[in-house]
DNA sequence: GTCTATACGCCGATAGAC
DNA sequence: GTCTATCGGCGTATAGAC
């Protein structure tokens, strides 16, 4: 805890705004589309020189972007996994939580849902080696020991359940949808629920 | 139809060496990580000055390559909806499809569910107005009229189906589910029909 | 039509003045 | 520590020889 107050801490005020700035930029255009002058203009700082003092490489600063991203939902994950006791109570809490981070902060749920973080981080783990969906699987594991989810292994549980939720998630985010998620949200529980709970 | 023979005529050999090397590339590294060099090298030919005799642009080979892909699901979604009369039966033959694209033809699947095609076609329609993705609407809708399915929005529908279906491919895709798509495909069909038909 | 050689621009990264 | 100026390299694209 010492260390996050740190880390907080150590992150400067332009730093962040570099990392807010190339993330609306990454999801919006892409990594590849986005060079670090693009990123400078819209981080209000007057030379590409500045961005080289916070990060070692353009790859560094997008590699700190999506650890910050992992590291803000692991740390939401383990709040509802406190706060709920039952494996249903928690996978509400997280449902609640990507719908919310996709009417309030739908540049973190694109780079979440969207974005193909491998193409350019190369050594990042894939998506279902890290942390919060390794946490997930282990929810849903629970949920069926404890008889609430019908007998189904984890990792299918995990594709039927997230499968609708993420899919209507990224047709809110790419406007296929037109009203906000919310809007959608009872709905995507109910069909989602559905796909695994023991009845 | 006279048209698409010819079509096929023009493409000469070559063409499509060059396009079969570019798609494996771009799905395996990516577009932009992705040199002219390397598509030459892959597709066995000497140099880059022979992929400019087909193609004006890389960006036009990769507009060819989407268009290509994009029309060859068409086809093969029109001939589903000539041999299957009902709703229910068509979208059966369009599961089968995928199931069966993502065991035979990884590339092409991946090309379809992974990449990002407007990172570097920004003039592509987006994904939910191309041909395919509207047909596959109108047949839920027509199940709904027809009774099959139960009462809610196409779009909806397609949301809760198709999320489930596309998750399960992406994750055979991705490795996380380590045996071919052709295993869960009854798993699937069952939990994504579930969502959407009436009981 | 085929290939060599090269032009050209863009971008990431840095050296070095202040 | 802040910015200017610039380097080096890569990758697309083309000119022009054969």
């Amino acid at each position: 805890m010492d260390q996050e107050i740190e880390d907080i801490q150590t992150q400067s005020e332009v730093q962040d705004e570099i990392l807010l700035a190339a993330l609306k930029l990454f999801v919006e255009k892409g990594y590849f589309n986005t060079s670090l002058i693009d990123i400078k203009d819209a981080a209000g700082i007057k030379t590409t020189a500045t961005i080289y003092q916070h990060f070692k490489t353009k790859q560094m600063l997008a590699a700190q972007l999506h650890a910050n991203i992992l590291d803000s939902l692991n740390v939401s994950i383990d709040d509802i996994k406190r706060k709920n006791e039952k494996p249903s109570e928690q996978l509400r809490g997280i449902v609640d939580l990507l719908f919310k981070l996709t009417d309030e902060a739908p540049d973190v749920m694109q780079f979440l849902l969207i974005v193909n973080v491998n193409e350019f981080l190369p050594d990042a783990k894939p998506r279902h080696e890290s942390t919060p969906f390794i946490k997930i699987i282990r929810i849903i594991e629970a949920g069926v020991k404890a008889g609430e989810l019908r007998s189904i292994t984890p990792q299918l549980g995990y594709a039927e359940f997230f499968g609708i939720i993420e899919n209507i998630l990224r047709l809110v985010l790419t406007g296929f949808f037109d009203r906000k998620a919310d809007f959608y949200q009872s709905q995507a529980w109910l069909a989602a629920w559905n796909t695994i709970v023991k009845k």
